[in-house]
RNA sequence: GCGCUUGUAGCUCAACUGGAUAGAGCGCCUGACUUCGGAUCAGGAGGUUCUGGGUUCGACUCCUAGCAGGCGCACCA
């Protein structure tokens, strides 16, 4: 039930059918008419704006327009006991008890689905992607939660997720990884110090992966780096992926699909994927401008196979080629999103860190080449996470194993903050985190205002000795809201709308903002009893009225549908 | 130089994607505890929405020209 679309639907077939009595010719800008709550300051439960909108392309007055609408709408509809026109030519409109009482019932009735945008696609979403060559980083998470909280929003509409996790395990990077944890195994084995240098991993975890490697391969020497490569590569990858499948675990994030750039090469889908590109002749052989910015001293003109990215709004055309010939990473991930493509998705999401910003432009153009148009990738970008130690600004660097960890943060801050704290703000806008601050204010974390309203009613339920579940009868005879509980109640009509806006935008952030304005209602609500002894909703043992419980009810709804998608802990008792 | 992005209260951010008098938290000031669990609540002060121009009934939101911060700009991954 989403209250809004049900009344822009009655309205507009309204409109339509009375067009002569309204004296509207141009109806073709129904697209704008919105129904949604007004201003708090407006004692009622919807607006529309058919008069603003429509009056200016018909020329005529909206106001004169508002008012012969309210009329149709007394006329026709009989949910709403007052319409006002008011402001520049808006309607507002108050629902009757018997409308109020049918809508609350209809949440009751259907708890689960509350809010639920109906729809089924299949989606594709990457995130994570976090090089395996050591343990997740701070920065790392927010794009995890990210895309951990959109794939369960979507999935809550009814849609099919796929959560995919890109291996890079392929290359120099990995070679420079494998190296490391040779030099460690030296180290440890025959006592030759490390040296570190810009190529090598220095983290202490190296020296972890080595003695694991050591103990299940007691027989190797280890005394030729090339003739032990392919055993590194692959041990270290394993070790190396099991810490990050680790930190996602214990942050709630599971990926149905980790797929790996080295079986991507082993069953030749970068060829595939290009001889595809070329016969329709977006991939070419030619040669590159040189970089702008930065003369590079590398920089070489020669012939090499180019995607023309620049045909689907990039800003440059792409190598796909190497001097030596051999496939660019950006080859690689044509590669991988053709095997995406191929795969039947509606929608694809790829969640990127901030130093991808760049990027994106040259994938989605890719996407568009290989499914003929018809597939649009969406390149979610998060911005950064600024780190702060003891106020000061702090610069992670992997290489020099200098970095926060999400261990780290685990082991102070619970699973529950960091996933609302990551999620509480827009995706293109940088975090600031200080690592001191937030454990010195974990208490006052806005996740703990919300849980603490979800406690605080299963305290009541418990003191009234009942269960959440148990049936509520409104009786229309009585029924009656105090202004607490009209604001609660429209503010949960709202609900619908935010995972609407937050599924359709891939605006995750906008759950905890709502549930944090919810909560604080709902607070505002609870402590009216001590200010008033008349406020309290129990006595003797026993609730006073039942509209009280149906509201607690419908806001113990919808923060269990929030909190559930966040893939935050709701505690009964804190 | 180019691309993407951000600029809103002292600080950190929202603003239903063009709506009505721009809202929260923190901080500051005042008040409410023999608590239906105060991890809470009530109230106050605080604004030229970076600047200039434009579009219209209506702009934080769109267009345009600037200013300032961030990220990126390999044939690295």
């Amino acid at each position: 039930m989403n209250i809004f679309e049900e009344y822009i639907k009655k309205i507009t077939n309204l409109i339509l059918k009375n067009k002569e009595f309204l004296n509207l010719d141009n109806l073709n800008n129904f697209k704008g008419i919105a129904v949604e709550s007004p201003p708090p300051e407006f004692d009622f439960d919807l607006s529309c704006n058919a008069g603003l909108l429509l009056g200016k392309i018909n020329k005529i007055d909206p106001k004169y327009l508002a008012n012969k609408i309210k009329d149709l709408i007394i006329k026709e509809l009989k949910d709403f006991e007052n319409i006002e026109v008011a402001g520049p030519g808006f309607l507002n409109l108050r629902l009757t008890k018997e409308s109020l009482i049918s809508k609350i019932n209809e949440i009751l009735n259907n708890k689960e689905s509350f809010g639920k945008k109906n729809s089924n696609n299949n989606y594709n979403i990457e995130f994570v992607s976090a090089n395996p060559t050591g343990p997740m980083h701070v920065g790392h998470c927010r794009g995890a939660i990210y895309g951990d909280v959109l794939s369960n929003l979507l999935k809550f509409n009814g849609n099919k997720v796929t959560k995919e996790y890109y291996i890079n395990d392929y290359g120099n990077q990995i070679k420079n990884f494998a190296k490391s944890v040779f030099l460690r195994i030296r180290e440890i084995k025959y006592n030759e110090k490390f040296m570190p240098n810009e190529d090598l991993y220095p983290g202490n975890y190296i020296i972890d992966i080595g003695q694991k490697i050591l103990d299940s391969n007691k027989k190797e020497k280890f005394d030729n780096f090339e003739k032990s490569l392919n055993l590194l590569k692959k041990e270290s990858l394993k070790y190396s992926m099991d810490l990050i499948k680790t930190d996602l675990k214990e942050l709630g994030i599971e990926h149905d699909n980790f797929f790996s750039e080295t079986e991507l090469i082993e069953k030749k889908l970068v060829d595939k994927a290009i001889n595809q590109l070329k016969q329709n002749n977006y991939v070419q052989e030619g040669f590159l401008e040189p970089p702008k910015g930065e003369p590079d001293k590398n920089w070489k003109k020669t012939k090499r196979l180019i995607f023309k990215s620049t045909l689907f709004g990039d800003d440059t055309d792409r190598a796909m080629q190497k001097n030596d010939g051999s496939w660019t990473y950006f080859a690689n991930d044509v590669g991988y999103h053709m095997y995406k493509v191929n795969r039947n998705y509606e929608y694809l999401i790829n969640v990127l860190g901030a130093d991808h910003t760049g990027y994106t432009k040259r994938i989605t153009a890719a996407v568009s080449a290989l499914s003929d148009n018809k597939i649009q990738l969406n390149c979610k970008v998060c911005q950064l996470v600024k780190l702060y130690k003891h106020g000061k600004p702090f610069k992670m660097s992997k290489r020099a194993g200098d970095f926060i960890s999400v261990r780290d943060l685990l082991n102070e801050v619970s699973k529950d903050s960091i996933r609302f704290m990551m999620l509480n703000r827009s995706n293109d806008v940088e975090i600031d985190f200080d690592f001191d601050k937030v454990l010195e204010k974990s208490k006052d974390n806005p996740v703990f205002y919300v849980q603490y309203s979800f406690a605080r009613i299963s305290s009541l339920f418990r003191t009234i000795n009942k269960n959440l579940n148990d049936k509520v009868e409104l009786d229309i005879k009585n029924f009656s809201l105090n202004e607490n509980e009209i604001k609660i109640l429209r503010k949960v009509f709202e609900w619908p709308k935010i995972i609407e806006t937050a599924s359709s935008k891939y605006e995750p952030h906008k759950i905890p903002y709502y549930l944090y304005e919810l909560a604080t209602l709902f607070h505002s609500y609870w402590s009216k009893g001590n200010e008033n002894q008349s406020f309290k909703f129990v006595e003797e043992g026993k609730i006073k009225k039942t509209e009280t419980l149906a509201i607690i009810v419908l806001v113990s709804i919808v923060i269990q549908r929030g909190m559930n998608i966040l893939g935050v802990s709701l505690p009964d008792k804190m």
